[in-house]
DNA sequence: TCTGGGGTCCTAGGACCC
DNA sequence: TCTGGGGTCCTAGGACCC
């Protein structure tokens, strides 16, 4: 017997090394290299490993690492560099299938949470493993990519099921198993917490999943927020309550930022950086037809220190000038003279019509 | 080892109003 | 004269996720 949570049963679905394998479908010759995708594919550059294979992540390399350091770790490793319309396109082939799916006749509920990620749901799904198994061979059938899929009675216990059936399983996680596969795990084993919040319940003595499951919710709250403190607990102990949502996505904003590859100091300079990623930006909003309403700016100086300033606008607008002029606006509110490694502009946009 | 680029949500303090 | 307390808006910053 399994217990069944009052919404059912969840499905996670996860593409494994997604972006590296979308490059190992067009250029088949890399089967079984390790492949590092990252930045503009050049490991002496400034950038992140977006995706490694796992030939390449025997050697060490993951996700986030900086790309020189992966090169040290794996020198033979082939390097290529992001392409986001191939991986777009790939994706939407694969959340393709999943709203083709049936079962019992019965339509798949899909929510999308990024390019290789979604949640799935059936109206009185019985058997989520035969499912799962069916899922993964329609996917690699239709794609030639692999995914893994986690099963749970809710999104959460789906989600993290996922990362235990990798690569190219399923697992399943329920309120009876929780605390068997997850008690003596650490809190950043969790959808929510890193190594910040870690580092914080360490310092109140709770390290486990179990710990932050006993934790007082009044302390948690006092500590942490009245809002997330509580919220922390709830994930220790494995409750969600929320639906698979499958409402088409709606961004609140859109942003453009970019790392120099040599920082900048002259104000000039910056200033016309500032300009061209407000423009970039815009042209993802006017795509929207909904104005903007506030506009912030996003300042790294080197080594690592980093300023945000934003101002809401008198009148909301969709005008790329007047965006743009009041990005470069921003800077005049931070002080001048350092050395510049990054900028952001972000744009943030009204609320959609009748929402 | 030395940190991308796209996002989301929460917190906290000050201003301002009643 | 100079003060309470609640509510909301604005802004900066932190943390997290893919």
């Amino acid at each position: 017997m399994t217990a069944q949570g009052p919404g059912g049963w969840v499905l996670h679905v996860d593409l494994d090394q997604f972006i590296a394998a979308v490059e190992v479908l067009r250029r088949p010759e890399l089967a079984g290299r390790p492949v590092v995708v990252g930045g503009r594919g050049d490991p002496t550059e400034r950038g992140v490993v977006s995706t490694a294979s796992y030939e390449a992540r025997e050697y060490g390399v993951g996700s986030g690492m900086p790309l020189r350091l992966s090169a040290r770790k794996c020198p033979e490793a082939v390097f290529l560099p992001v392409d986001a319309p191939a991986y777009e396109a790939a994706s939407q082939e694969v959340m393709g299938t999943l709203r083709g799916l049936r079962h019992d006749g019965e339509a798949t509920i899909v929510e999308v949470l990024g390019w290789d990620e979604a949640f799935l749901a059936v109206p009185g799904l019985r058997e989520p493993q035969a499912l799962a198994d069916r899922l993964r061979a329609e996917v690699l059938a239709a794609t030639g990519l692999h995914c893994s899929v986690g099963i749970g009675d809710n999104k959460l216990r789906a989600k993290i099921a996922t990362d235990l059936g990798k690569p190219r399983g399923t697992f399943t996680l329920t309120a009876e198993t929780w605390f068997a596969v997850m008690g003596e795990r650490p809190t950043d084993a969790l959808w929510g917490i890193g190594r910040k919040t870690a580092g914080r319940l360490a310092a109140l003595d709770i390290r486990t999943v179990a710990q932050l499951a006993a934790a007082d919710p009044g302390r948690l709250a006092a500590e942490l927020g009245p809002t997330r403190g509580p919220w922390y607990r709830r994930l220790g102990r494995g409750v969600d309550t929320s639906p698979v949502d499958p409402t088409p996505y709606v961004a609140r904003g859109h942003g453009r930022e970019t790392t120099f590859q040599h920082d900048l100091l002259d104000a000039d300079r910056i200033a016309e950086e500032v300009r061209r990623l407000a423009y970039r930006a815009a042209e993802d909003v006017a795509a929207e037809a909904r104005p903007v309403v506030r506009v912030g700016l996003k300042v790294r100086f080197a080594p690592f220190f980093t300023v945000t300033r934003s101002v809401a606008l008198p009148a909301p607008t969709t005008d790329a000038d007047e965006l743009a002029a009041a990005a470069v606006g921003l800077l005049a509110r931070i002080e001048p003279g350092r050395p510049v490694r990054l900028l952001g502009v972000r744009l943030e946009m009204a609320e959609p019509e009748g929402g």
